[in-house]
DNA sequence: CTGCTTGCAAATAGTTTGCACGTTC
DNA sequence: GAACGTGCAAACTATTTGCAAGCAG
């Protein structure tokens, strides 16, 4: 399956980028990382502790929260903050900013260019430099929008 | 002094709009609005709730918890997500982005027609309908770009 | 064998809720 | 006086930390 040889190269190619950094290779790391190179989705932390847990149950929570601080560090994974608060993560092999609806929660992905214009004209104005996407845009998605009352 | 009287004015504004929505005058809800009006900067719900407490020692949290979300439901006082992850609150006389110093935490206002552009061609591409400044744009303020390492 | 990592449990921070009482209209 | 809003305490969620044991290198 085409999907299953993508997911274990992005898989093998973390675990090579970990040991590359000297870092140790731990189960616990490893099924995070498997986890995250299965999915294209945007999981919090305890999404990915779940999802860890029906790999390796003896993965703790807390281990879960202080491996994705450092794979964060290490620039393997990228945090996002959703409007809610709670950070999702994903790997950073596809660099992306991110829109959440707030009324269906739902995230869609778009590319980092969307956001250049903004990007510049911060820097030129303000001399800020954006962390494109490192924080979802808010608003709403199309079918909120067209269906229903503004959102809470 | 004329900071006051507009501070003053921003008040009774507000509670004469609370009147208008049929909604009762309350110590607590006086409160909150005073410190609102008061004060240019974000606040967070724990930072109101402590300058409330100054004013009105018997207010609980929880009821500036419930309060703030009253009053934004009702329009009168819009919150921004930074990326901590805690909600700031301030009046919504004047509507504006938010861009916030990942290292400093510093929060900049900037005029939302900086994400006008970004607006249009959300709304366009993807039919997403953009809330300008719900969430705040994360990046390196001017000062922390220069000086120092990439933000953690 | 050495010390980085982990599992666990308990602490912490931030926010929400149930309920009886007080206050506003 | 009736309903809305409040104070309080306790529940709850998400995350962090101290420490002893475990495992990778």
């Amino acid at each position: 399956m085409a999907a299953r040889t993508h997911d274990a190269e992005r898989l093998s190619t973390a675990v090579g980028e970990l040991r590359a950094q000297g870092t140790r290779i731990t189960t616990a790391r490893v099924a995070i990382l498997e986890v995250l190179s299965a999915s294209e989705a945007h999981l919090s932390a305890d999404d990915i502790a779940h999802a860890v847990n029906a790999l390796q149950p003896r993965v703790h929570r807390a281990t879960v929260y202080r491996t994705l601080d450092s794979l964060v560090a290490a620039g393997l994974v990228a945090h996002t903050h959703l409007g809610h608060g709670t950070a999702v993560y994903h790997l950073t092999t596809t660099p992306h900013a991110h829109c959440q609806c707030q009324r269906c929660e739902t995230v869609i992905d778009v590319p980092r260019s969307v956001l250049r214009s903004v990007s510049s004209r911060l820097l030129d104005d303000y001399g800020f430099n954006l962390d494109t996407g490192h924080s979802a845009l808010l608003g709403l998605c199309k079918r909120c929008a067209e269906t229903g009352e503004p959102a809470g």
